[in-house]
DNA sequence: GTCTATATGAAGATAGAC
DNA sequence: GTCTATCTTCATATAGAC
């Protein structure tokens, strides 16, 4: 454990009670840490941004890894519980894939979304525990969410994988969903994915997936 | 331009001729800056790992960004060569698709393949500029040489691409084949994809593809 | 161009009063 | 717990000799 004496449970999103003060600075260290990463970022910029002095900080949290780390998990769990709000109904299995697709990315390319994963990867070197906490949040959880799915239209016959698991469609899915306009936001800061292009892109990929899978048993 | 007064054209392929100890401090902070990323990596590592004084360094490059800027253009030109040297042959487009995509994560997941996407997204803040170049380099690229490789199969009927552009199938299919096993290696940096993961992965996609695309004019 | 030595500033972290 | 003031270290960059 690497925080000082908390009231308790340390949670950005205000599930849990923290001095006041102690908040303040986990927030600003959110700000911090999301906008420049682990280096660039200084405890000066946390301290200015929380409106504290340097020893509150540090009456707090030990150093700048424990901050950091604190923010980082704290960002995980808020990213899998946004994943979680993603509901859908059996049934009409293009639409609902459609859907789950819009929703994963409101979410992924969100700004904090979009600043979680820039960190995490970046900082994987110095914090291994961080980068493997993030890939169960977020990548992982959401192949789950859709593995669920796609497992409910398997037995009812909607779809037929053929000699491809299940768990491995699930994947593709949340991975080509995701990755090229992720990648567009991430290279491309100031010109974020317009709406058509989004659209655009959920059409392309779900088509995809139906013409492969779609048609129910062959 | 951001360099000094160098013989001529910065590459750290050896295309071309710096003073010794320039390509030494260019060397040395490709090494550096890939391991550590631009915030984080010092100019004492760089120096040291040179072998060179400080002012060596600074005789070279006016400053740390400049040389940051140097390697990774040089980086990204090292890139888009290798992508390049992927060669395939009209004809049995499942096996082109699967050699394409095994030479494509060669590349992707080489340990400064993977070290640049980190740096070039974690500093894309700082340095847009740089980026740019990178998706242009990387990303853009592969998906063009997929979509000529797709052309000419669409023109000799072996696929059928529906109501989705050649492009956009191009584009589906590198994101595919690069991002989950990219994402696993970068969150767990000492497991490296298996062959055996890769070539699961390799096939899965390729089948995707083949069955929602494959068969010829419907 | 290259070195040693150093100026200058900033960052992480603490001391001690309240 | 919180503040002001400060310690210490280290990083970028330069000066000046060769």
């Amino acid at each position: 454990m690497q925080q000082r004496n908390l009231t308790e449970h340390v949670s950005l999103s205000g599930e849990t009670e923290l001095s006041g003060k102690a908040l303040k600075v986990l927030q600003a260290a959110r700000k911090v840490f999301l906008a420049h990463g682990f280096s660039a970022a200084t405890t000066d910029m946390i301290q200015r941004e929380a409106g504290v002095s340097k020893s509150t900080v540090y009456a707090h949290f030990i150093n700048k890894e424990a901050l950091f780390t604190a923010v980082i998990k704290s960002e995980c769990t808020a990213f899998t519980r946004a994943l979680h709000n993603i509901r859908f109904q059996p049934g009409r299995l293009k639409e609902t894939l459609s859907i789950l697709a819009r929703t994963y990315l409101d979410v992924v390319l969100s700004p904090s979304g979009l600043a979680l994963y820039r960190v995490a990867i970046a900082e994987s070197a110095r914090f291994p525990a961080l980068a493997h906490t993030f890939y169960r949040a977020g990548p992982q959880v959401s192949a789950r969410l859709v593995a669920d799915l796609l497992a409910g239209a398997s037995q009812s016959g909607e779809v037929n994988f053929g000699d491809t698991s299940l768990e491995a469609v699930a994947c593709m899915f949340v991975n080509l969903v995701r990755s090229e306009l992720q990648l567009q936001y991430l290279t491309y800061p100031d010109s974020p994915p317009s709406a058509e292009q989004i659209e655009t892109w959920v059409t392309n990929v779900v088509t995809l997936f139906m013409r492969a899978y779609g048609g129910g048993d062959k």
